[in-house]
DNA sequence: AATTCTATCAACCGCCAAGTC
DNA sequence: CGACTTGGCGGTTGATAGAAT
């Protein structure tokens, strides 16, 4: 059921996940958000490409995830759901919370597919079967489809019943076609189940408080210094900075950063998945202003403000130094601080 | 007990869309 | 406009556990 560890030619490790990966993976992601996949590894510690933590994030460690057992309802969900849509596993599962499309595609492919043929007549069958199509003919045909029906409805009420009318992106660009709208099922996801980051405790979860919530963000000790390595040589940060003190931080730190084009990039494209996630309908926001207002969202604001809102079990493996990066370190250093991580150790 | 077969599912792969330069 | 980067998706693989022989 596993894969052997072994390594790919950049030496990058590929195969099963260690429980110390997992770990590391968690113990970063739980603290300083996936602000990017691919640098990700990297300040983490993993020998893994960004693509590999990302899945094994979102498939295994992401907290709240279901495992086994399906229930009759979710099956039933699933079964229709296939016969609507097909193989959308990604939009299928934003309508089972706690179920990744992958564990999805799995039990279908396992075990419903065999009960539906043996239910359904062969014809209804080839309805939606695409198996026979090869894998390029097969996507094309699925994003030419026309937004029908139950696909649809998803989308739509997805999109109806969000909290807020997202904003499209950075862009600029207003309007969100109906097939971005179901192809993009990530967002769907985050729609339905809620923010990446504040899901997790806001489903089952009545111990986060209103509160909590609404609180200021800006505060020091929330900050990841990675973020402030990123944002603060480009202003982003400086409305809020001057009301708090990372101001003097930052002045007196060493000779702000440079980033590279590519390192610009992902932030901007963070910045416009923050803000279309999270981001109360204002015109007159801008994209970053917008990350800094959800910026509490993204990045673990939960663990750091207040342990007591996490679950013991969830956050104790979590709360060692030795899961820091040394890139941490070398951050806290630059912006001032001593090596002491308040609070999470 | 040894071997073969089957089911499971974590993880990889290739492709695509969107955004940026 | 094309090249490039990144995140996301669906298809597929392959190691392993358990069942069957």
């Amino acid at each position: 059921m596993v894969r052997t560890p072994s390594c790919d030619k950049n030496g990058l490790k590929k195969g099963t996940w260690t429980a110390e990966e997992d770990r590391k993976l968690t113990a970063y992601v739980t603290r300083y958000g996936c602000w990017n996949w691919r640098q990700l590894p990297k300040f983490a510690g993993l020998s893994r490409c960004g693509k590999s933590c990302r899945l094994r994030w979102m498939n295994y460690l992401r907290p709240n995830i279901k495992r086994g057992n399906y229930s009759q309802e979710e099956e039933d969900t699933i079964i229709k759901l296939h016969e609507s849509m097909g193989n959308r596993w990604s939009v299928i599962a934003a309508q089972l919370p706690g179920r990744t499309d992958n564990e999805i595609k799995n039990h279908w492919h396992t075990n419903l597919k065999k009960r539906v043929r043996q239910n359904s007549s062969v014809s209804n069958e080839e309805k939606h079967d695409t198996n026979n199509l090869a894998p390029r003919e097969k996507r094309q045909k699925r994003l030419k489809q026309p937004n029908n029906s139950l696909a649809n409805q998803i989308t739509s009420q997805i999109i109806d019943s969000s909290p807020s009318s997202p904003q499209p992106c950075s862009s600029g660009s207003s309007t969100i076609s109906k097939d971005t709208a179901v192809a993009t099922s990530t967002e769907a996801y985050e729609e339905t189940s809620g923010n990446f980051w504040t899901e997790p405790f806001l489903i089952d979860c009545s111990f986060v408080s209103s509160d909590f919530l609404e609180q200021p963000f800006m505060n020091t000790e929330y900050i990841s210094p990675v973020f402030d390595e990123f944002f603060c040589p480009y202003g982003l940060y400086e409305e809020k900075l001057n009301s708090n003190n990372l101001s003097q931080i930052i002045d007196s730190s060493p000779s702000s950063p440079q980033l590279s084009s590519s390192e610009l990039s992902s932030i901007t494209r963070d910045t416009a998945a923050a803000t279309s996630t999270n981001m109360a309908a204002d015109d007159n926001v801008t994209s970053s202003e917008a990350y800094a207002e959800t910026s509490g969202d993204f990045w673990p604001q939960p663990f750091s403000a207040d342990n007591s809102y996490v679950p013991n079990d969830f956050l104790e493996p979590f709360m060692d130094a030795e899961y820091l990066s040394p890139v941490f370190d070398e951050f806290m250093c630059l912006y001032g601080f001593d090596g002491e991580h308040e609070g999470f150790n």
